[in-house]
DNA sequence: CTCGACTCCTGTTAGC
DNA sequence: TGCTAACAGGAGTCGA
């Protein structure tokens, strides 16, 4: 699914489109504007318009207009984004490999034949004008440890649950939650403010190669715990049984014997 | 402020 | 074979 990891592919893509004339935009479903943007409003801020520039904070798109609001683009966890009818990511966990233009929930055509488009099958991302940026936490690929042990190590939930908290460090998901963990031998349902030093560096650091293997591989499907996600599955490392739980609201895999740190 | 529970969406898949 | 129900999770809302 779309983590930091995916939506950094999508911004590369999304640079693509930086500087070309928007001739006309479809925002024909208005289930998909959100923070009360309407397909109107989409049409009336973009249309004659230019992207400037793609950025991205977690897992939030903003694509820079050269007038007028900020375009923010979600996608949920089947959305994908589609420039010149090129997708950057043709596999996505959860979703559907196939590629259907009826999924395409927001488009903006370009004066030379172009697009930039959003295929979401499910329909849980959105768009949105001047999206609310600082709302989100400090980036994962460039947080820092300050902001870290500030905002992530405290407290006594569940280090899974902080870590999928995108107010307080924004682009982790629950594949990226998992694997970092999982190679850093923490417990998952460890309480956050109980992680001692080494566990918080050894966090620091897998979570930077694991950003860095996944944008290498192509997603953040590709990690060694991924094939072992599923019922029945065994710890890659160790050959233990896998343990399946829901923390944080989501689906959780960890391995009992490795990850314990915090317990 | 914190935090768990609930809800939204729909393609895929397991199971009868 | 064909149908149904469970499942997936990012993100917003609500209430204790």
């Amino acid at each position: 699914m779309p983590e930091g990891v995916e939506i950094e592919i999508y911004r590369l893509a999304a640079e693509r489109a930086l500087g070309r004339v928007i001739a006309t935009v479809d925002a024909n479903d208005g289930w998909f504007c959100k923070d009360g943007t309407t397909p109107e409003a989409l049409v009336a801020a973009l249309s004659g318009a230019t992207f400037t520039s793609a950025r991205r904070r977690g897992k939030l798109l903003v694509l820079d207009v050269d007038h007028g609001p900020r375009l923010g683009l979600r996608f949920g966890m089947t959305g994908r984004t589609i420039v010149d009818d090129a997708a950057p990511i043709d596999s996505l966990e959860y979703s559907s490999d196939r590629n259907d233009p009826a999924w395409d929930r927001f488009a903006v055509l370009f004066d030379d034949g172009g697009s930039l488009r959003i295929r979401d099958p499910r329909r849980l991302g959105g768009v949105s004008l001047d999206p609310d940026e600082e709302a989100l936490g400090m980036d994962a690929f460039s947080v820092t440890a300050k902001e870290l042990d500030r905002r992530v190590f405290v407290g006594e939930v569940a280090i899974k649950g902080r870590l999928l908290d995108q107010a307080r460090v924004a682009g982790i998901g629950n594949l990226i939650a998992d694997e970092v963990l999982w190679r850093a031998g923490i417990d998952p349902a460890a309480p956050a403010g109980s992680i001692d030093a080494k566990g918080r560096r050894r966090f620091r650091s897998h979570l930077q190669t694991v950003l860095a293997d996944f944008m290498r591989d192509g997603g953040s499907h590709t990690g060694r715990l991924q094939p072992a996600r599923e019922r029945g599955g065994t710890c890659p490392k160790d050959g233990t049984p896998l343990e399946r739980r829901t923390i944080g609201g989501r689906t959780t895999f960890s391995c009992p014997l490795h990850q314990r740190s915090g317990r």
